[in-house]
DNA sequence: CTTGAAGCTCTAGCGACTAGAGCTTTTACA
DNA sequence: TGTAAAAGCTCTAGTCGCTAGAGCTTCAAG
């Protein structure tokens, strides 16, 4: 019979934590694996590489809802079109994203270089935050 | 007697939603107004100010815990090192983000160029996803 | 055969809101 | 003054992707 692993085998083959793999089968990410005689999963090989997919696809920032997607077009052989699509979106949040954090870290930083470090004469860090007009920057929500 | 703001009126004033608000009240963000008669919040300047400088700094990223701190020192009128101490070391975590981001549209990037856009002939998106050996970026946590 | 590690389920918590149900109060207009 | 819509109220639950803990059972090694 093929070989299977337990859980914590499972969890150091991905580097996952325990908790999450059975978190992913919960929200039905990873299939439910069979049990033995007392009630402990123990998963194939199907297990790990779709487990080693989902992790890999978090590091690279996909949220579960995509992986799942991605998942089913993986098995479903189809269209590589709907896979770039999702990929390319994905991206394309992930620029967006980087344009606001850059936007924000040039507020920032103008507003923490407005007193030099060591003066104890009063410094605007308060007053910018308190009212928006004293700040050259436009901010925008999420 | 003083100018007083409904819930409604302030949320205009400063852009935030009304639950939004009241979850800032529940946190202990915002102090609790007085109530009318009938059990309504009235708002009063310092009220509007207090929220105007959370909403800002919360455009500026800051974390409500750290605002709790930024609010409490502009009140005792304290050292100006704790305020900038929280401010740097907020930018610095901003900064952190945009480097690991970067990476992140790096490794992206690449993921997604490996097949033209037209192309049908099998693409190399899954493959990648589900080997990282065939991805030449490593990847952090958080 | 014992003991400690690993497994199990279930619930709650994180951060910063957001949405909705089901009610009461205020406001504007006829 | 009557009425209806808008705005307010409280309370609960949901978002995302886990993480932590309680309290139990099962497994593996010596």
């Amino acid at each position: 019979m093929a070989t299977t692993y337990a859980i914590g085998k499972l969890a150091k083959l991905t580097d996952t934590k325990v908790p999450t793999i059975r978190y992913y089968e919960q929200v039905g990410l990873l299939p439910a694996p069979e049990r033995n005689a007392g009630n402990q999963r123990r998963y194939r090989e199907v297990h790990l590489q779709k487990l080693r997919f989902i992790r890999h696809s978090r590091q690279l920032g996909f949220g579960l809802e995509e992986i799942a997607s991605l998942l089913a077009l993986q098995e479903s052989q189809a269209d590589s079109g709907e896979v770039q699509r999702i990929a390319r979106n994905h991206l394309d949040e992930v620029r967006d994203k980087v344009a606001r954090l850059n936007k924000l870290e040039q507020a920032l930083s103008q507003l923490v270089s407005c007193c030099g470090s060591g003066q104890p004469h009063d410094c605007q860090i308060l007053s910018v935050l308190a009212d928006h007009n004293l700040c050259q920057h436009e901010h925008e929500g999420r």
